[in-house]
DNA sequence: CCAAAAGTGTTATTAATACACCCATGC
DNA sequence: GCATGGGTGTATTAATAACACTTTTGG
């Protein structure tokens, strides 16, 4: 016996914006609709929520469902509730965005689902209110990185700090300068400069930094705030 | 017949965190519950969706029922979904804040609901999750009245730059300077100045100023941004 | 030896902050 | 004439932006 009766329900969807990037840029996760509606289009990675979990579960559940990846950073962008937005029936979005280090999703997986990772800048026309749910998720990406240490989940653990500037030129999609970008992040002290050289990318060989949750809490602690 | 059978559905809630402001301060409106469950226990304003409509239309009758508003400044929040975050039944709730200048709003309908102005430093316990959802109702708010030009909707039409102060001094929650907040705020050129004075607060008077959208859009397409 | 990326400080400009006195008026 | 809130400018400090050369090393 519910204490609610009588009012409408609804089928309640997570859809998820998978943010990724490597050396050609900042990336979608975008997978080709394998039923119908709009079955063959561009679509974001969704799926309905069930009776026994919650809104962030379902959201999890349906990123581990395309990437095979576990305890990943993701937010709950907005609920997206026009009546029209899906043509199939009345359904209530729950959108969230992750991101995540493209290198470590399950290659297999997401190519079972038919999933490609695709340049933001090239992001086609997807379904329903998807391109919108996307452009709001860019522009939170975009504040929020700035202000908080974020941006770190879309590199590997080991970075060098160039790594880290094209990192965030693609998210802010502009340029930086060297030198007032290493100062400042170098000042916040939430770096850890390691042993290690990356070689991959220079002959010279540059040093590989890891992000230190710890300096970071100490950081806050001490009144400063993160800010690239 | 659906295209989407077979998955669960769900009561969806639209939950209204009302901000006024006034000589005392920054305020929340909220009300005595009036069923079960919680019967009695503080709350916001809530409603359940309807097919018919999108959850920013719940939202607006939502308020309107309560306010008498029409047109108010509207933000969704976020949704809630946690599975036992409402006792009475499993319900998925979209949270809106919305601003409003508490001399608009219908006290008749507002005693008829049995709901109160309260300032927002004595918001008491809530039902259900419903602190949570004002906290970041707060938090989103100082955020965006900081970057954007949405506390004006918590004035009367025409206000003082003190009565300006006073608003922005409660939301943030701290004191500003008298004379760079002047600077700042007319150096933006987004306020008009009328030729009326208020003569309520002071024996000298102080000249009325009303928001002007054009000279805000003006500042946006230079370039530039609002910031308080 | 040279191409390619790594690394490193100083100056100039701009924005933010701190601060105190005169003005107008109703009582 | 005095208490009350209205109104105004400057100097200091901090943050941001602009900018160019040396180092290392694999090929």
């Amino acid at each position: 016996m519910t204490h609610y009766s009588g009012y409408d329900r609804f089928n309640i969807a997570v859809d998820c914006i998978i943010f990724g990037f490597d050396n050609e840029g900042l990336k979608l996760l975008l997978l080709k609709r394998s039923f119908e509606p709009a079955k063959g289009k561009w679509s974001l990675m969704g799926g309905f929520l069930k009776e026994e979990e919650s809104l962030d579960d379902a959201a999890a559940r349906v990123l581990e469902n395309l990437t095979g990846l576990q305890n990943v950073y993701m937010e709950q962008l907005a609920a997206f509730g026009d009546v029209g937005r899906d043509p199939g029936d009345r359904v209530i979005s729950a959108a969230y965005f992750a991101l995540i280090n493209i290198d470590d999703s399950d290659r297999a997986l997401v190519e079972k689902h038919n999933a490609h990772w695709v340049l933001f800048k090239e992001v086609p026309d997807l379904i329903f209110d998807h391109n919108a749910m996307v452009i709001r998720a860019l522009k939170r990406l975009r504040r929020k990185a700035a202000t908080e240490p974020i941006g770190f989940n879309l590199l590997p653990e080991k970075f060098t700090l160039t790594q880290l500037q094209r990192m965030y030129e693609a998210v802010f999609q502009h340029e930086l300068d060297k030198r007032n970008f290493r100062k400042k992040i170098l000042q916040m002290n939430v770096l850890e400069k390691l042993e290690e050289k990356d070689k991959e990318s220079s002959k010279r060989g540059a040093y590989l930094y890891c992000f230190n949750e710890q300096k970071y809490h100490d950081l806050i602690s001490e009144g400063s705030t993160f800010g690239i």
